[in-house]
DNA sequence: TTGGCCGGAGAACGGTTGTTAACTGAACGT
DNA sequence: ACGTTCAGTTAACAACCGTTCTCCGGCCAA
């Protein structure tokens, strides 16, 4: 493969990673929109040209972030949904994003605020991505006992509200703060078994 | 009162309101934090220095959105929610964020865009707006019949869930744009119907 | 070992930003 | 009628921005 591991390319590849951590960290006070190419270099303490040898524009970089935080996701959602009882899927989903909100708090706190933030290109990036998921999760409760009957188009609606409500979850979990983080999951958890309860209803 | 209404304060409300109006357009296509005051008062057509009569800065002003956006609003909330019939009841309130959406686009994406943006004031105002929404809709829940054997936590959560969805009905509806406002709406009833079947069996 | 490649540095550019101060003139209270 | 208030203007400030061009020096393939 094109996997060429010299100095050279790792070095590359460290900086932009440095590029990569220090947006993300002025990106928890301040939008995408705002951030400047200037601060970012100024907060790894390169020159400010150096920034295009690895992206085109903040844009470019934003959407970077968005793979960064959404990519190595698919995996795990879809072996939380594999719990087959009700109540202990709630768990784990619950589980997982408080997990990944308590170990990449900033990557959460950016998909959140740039989903319907000012940069079209990074929302277009972000909706992809949640798509992407949507249609996941969606396989994953078709080939689920109690899905039978389901229309496609229901069972797609159904992933969605799944993946809203994951988002919304994440991005409360992280508005609340250490201490409130327990309150929140307990909400969230009782949110799911609203939308657990329509759903064994829904053919009724 | 202090309902001073002299040629002087008539003025003065006048540019104020240019001020939030040239502001609520330019944020269409980038978010607060990256608005500049020299930008709004341009639009306008006044001098810079102009801003500083009407607001300190530009989370000021945005503050100033939020309320112009959803200040107006409790009252048509509660009376969509007063219908009687679940289904008549998620026929009006999706037809209430539609028109909302119809007739003040550009409110409606500063207060998705803004609800986790990256202006701290900003986002605290639009928390509250919402939190009283929800207390509002978990008041008028009370109300009926259905309701009855409910705790208050669970109720609140309820609203809770009910404001987040017109949120992010009139997002969606807003990225569908022409012509897709449709499938939207008829996406947003049948996620409603999803909620109103967990509601109708919460005590089983 | 040589010669090209290329990530990064340096300097400079035109333009924009928020904020200050002093000033103007029309609406205002008396 | 007269002095005051005050929304808006003008001018200037230092600081910052994105972008271009030129140059340096260490990696790398031959």
């Amino acid at each position: 493969m094109s996997h060429t591991v010299g100095i050279r390319q790792a070095q590359k590849q460290k900086t932009r990673q440095a590029l990569l951590d220090a947006a993300l960290q002025l990106l928890e006070e301040q939008s995408l929109s705002s951030l400047g190419l200037r601060e970012v270099t100024r907060a790894v303490g390169v020159a400010p040209t150096a920034f295009y040898r690895h992206f085109r524009d903040m844009a470019d970089l934003g959407v970077a972030l968005v793979e960064e935080a959404l990519g190595s996701l698919h995996l795990m959602i879809g072996e939380a949904l594999h719990e087959p009882r009700d109540d202990a899927r709630i768990e784990r989903t619950v589980a997982l994003v408080a997990e990944l909100v308590r170990t990449s708090p900033a990557h959460v706190r950016f998909i959140a605020r740039e989903r319907h933030g000012g940069v079209a290109a990074v929302r277009a990036a972000i909706g992809e991505q949640l798509d992407r998921f949507g249609d996941e999760v969606a396989a994953a409760f078709a080939r689920e006992a109690e899905s039978a009957g389901w229309s496609g188009e229901d069972l797609r609606m159904l992933a969605g509200v799944y993946v809203d409500h994951m988002v919304m979850t994440a991005s409360s979990l992280l508005e609340a703060g250490p201490g409130g983080e327990e309150r929140a999951g307990a909400l969230a958890r009782r949110q799911l078994r609203l939308i657990s309860l329509g759903r064994r209803h829904w053919l009724d």
